[in-house]
DNA sequence: AAAATATATTGACAAACATCTATGTATAAG
DNA sequence: CTTATACATAGATGTTTGTCAATATATTTT
């Protein structure tokens, strides 16, 4: 899988209001499949189909104990994530009125 | 829109492969859309679709120039992101046997 | 062993999405 | 003012996704 598929499939992960809502419970720790089914508007196998999105994407960590599960935020996963995004942000620090040259387009606005 | 509904469209922006393109073009400065469309394998209404949802997003800023839409990463709303992540993360650190407590588990495991 | 409980899987279906072609709009060039 | 260029919008279409009911699997309790 390309590194630019791998990440869409991550933050796929992210992209759904209840897989969020998730997230959120989870941010105070670790957390059972039956606890976040109680807090959620959504059937148990919907909420079994979003764990494992979470977790085949590596942003959630499972952890089986005998009949449950239990669910905890992935400080591995999240931190691919922030690192990624850091990257993005690198070079988006600029002067005003130094913007790229495109050699498409004709550019008088560009005060050099 | 509630604060969840509004980060799963943040993180939908992201979720897909030719968005992750667009936004490795631009990570080393603005562009315009007529390099972009250039560098990828789609069509130009398929290109303004997906500069359309990274803009209304956020995470993507847009200034016009005549002819030409110039396209560069939003510091701003990747820092929206960022932060977002970081909170996730804030509390993912606990020792390795005080795992929370679930009224709904019989937990044999835990050691206290 | 049988019943109960927690979770996963399957299959069906509607809604959302990515993509294209065709067309519209705004700006610049001749 | 007519034509060319860059981009946006509309509508159609196939694919992906989220959801649920039904069922399967694994584990614990009785």
């Amino acid at each position: 899988m390309s590194d630019n598929k791998r990440m869409a499939v991550v933050f796929k992960a992210f992209a759904d209001e209840n897989r969020i809502q998730i997230l959120e419970l989870l941010r105070d720790g670790e957390r059972c499949a039956c606890m976040l089914l109680e807090e959620m508007k959504i059937t148990q196998p919907t909420l079994s189909h979003h764990m494992k999105i979470l977790c085949d994407s590596g942003i959630v960590g499972g952890r089986k104990e005998g009949k449950w599960m239990h669910y905890s935020i992935s400080e591995d996963g999240m931190r691919e994530v922030r690192n990624y995004l850091d990257e993005l942000m690198a070079n988006t620090k600029r002067e005003d009125d130094s913007y790229e040259l495109c050699r498409n387009c004709f550019k008088p606005s560009v005060r050099k």
